[in-house]
DNA sequence: ATGGCAAATATGATTTGA
């Protein structure tokens, strides 16, 4: 005797995911495991850290998966791992002339997926912070036009940014510094003011959570962490978003990336 | 007070990350 569940009809669950690997190369494993054992669709992906001639391309579409990727030597590189196929392929802000490969866009399932690795920006008075301004200022009037032309997005990506001092382990030790300062909480403020929202804060979540931890001082045993990879949702993907969850079991590996998978689900 | 880890790079001392 097997019972069986029937999805309502009409109705299809979707689970998007976003994940820093820092390297696809040293990760590739763990990213075909997660998308084989994991239920995620669509799996956003920053610090690929590899030019496009190398990238797995071969072993992802072999297990059966559609990719879109942009990279480069040694930094940064962006990709989108999909169950589906992806259309409307974007490399890099249109409007923002940038060497370094930090976003792709793609739609899938009709929902605008936009994945996106913000600038560290180091410290508040090197010119990488002036850099991480100016991107985030063209990623701001880049939204702008997105969400007027797709209705259900999503941004996804590190954003390099904690939202808010409960997103800190420590914020006293971290206060007014680089990710917490209030130039960059106010640019992420200006994405949510048009018409976003942290996925992660639709629902109740546990204190401290945190989907970043330091590789030193045992970060992660001591959840040393931060909240700076965000799921931000347009109102029409929002309300359809059933949960989101920051997953916490691939930071438990061996040989991890210092980041960790966050995960919403939408009930389409 | 400082650095403490990891990854990449013509690989051995440096840069970057967050």
């Amino acid at each position: 005797m097997r019972f069986f569940f029937y999805a309502p009809q009409n109705m299809t669950s979707l689970t998007i995911a976003t994940w820093n690997v820092n390297s696809l190369k040293v990760r590739l494993p763990q990213v075909l495991d997660y998308m084989q054992t994991q239920p995620v669709d669509v799996l956003c992906l920053q610090e690929t850290k590899m030019t496009d001639d190398v990238f797995p391309l071969q072993a992802l579409t072999d297990a059966g998966f559609h990719v879109s990727f942009t990279g480069q030597k040694t930094y940064n590189g962006v990709a989108i791992i999909s169950r589906t196929p992806q259309t409307d392929i974007q490399k890099n802000l249109p409007n923002f002339e940038d060497p370094q490969q930090r976003l792709i866009a793609a739609t899938i399932q009709g929902v605008r997926i936009i994945c996106a690795y913000v600038v560290n920006g180091q410290a508040l008075d090197s010119d990488k912070f002036e850099y991480k301004m100016s991107w985030l200022g063209a990623l701001h009037a880049y939204m702008q036009s997105e969400i007027a032309a797709h209705p259900k997005l999503a941004l996804v990506g590190d954003f390099n940014i904690a939202p808010e001092d409960r997103d800190v382990h420590n914020p006293e030790k971290w206060i007014g510094g680089n990710l917490v300062s209030p130039q960059e909480r106010a640019a992420l403020a200006g994405l949510i003011e048009l018409g976003l929202t942290d996925a992660y804060r639709l629902f109740e979540q546990p204190e401290k959570s945190y989907s970043w931890w330091d590789y030193r001082q045992m970060g992660f045993r001591r959840n040393a962490g931060l909240r700076i990879d965000l799921i931000l949702l347009t109102k029409s993907l929002a309300d359809t978003c059933s949960s989101c969850v920051i997953d916490k079991e691939p930071r438990r590996h061996e040989q991890p990336s210092d980041h960790t998978p966050v995960l919403a689900t939408f009930a389409l």
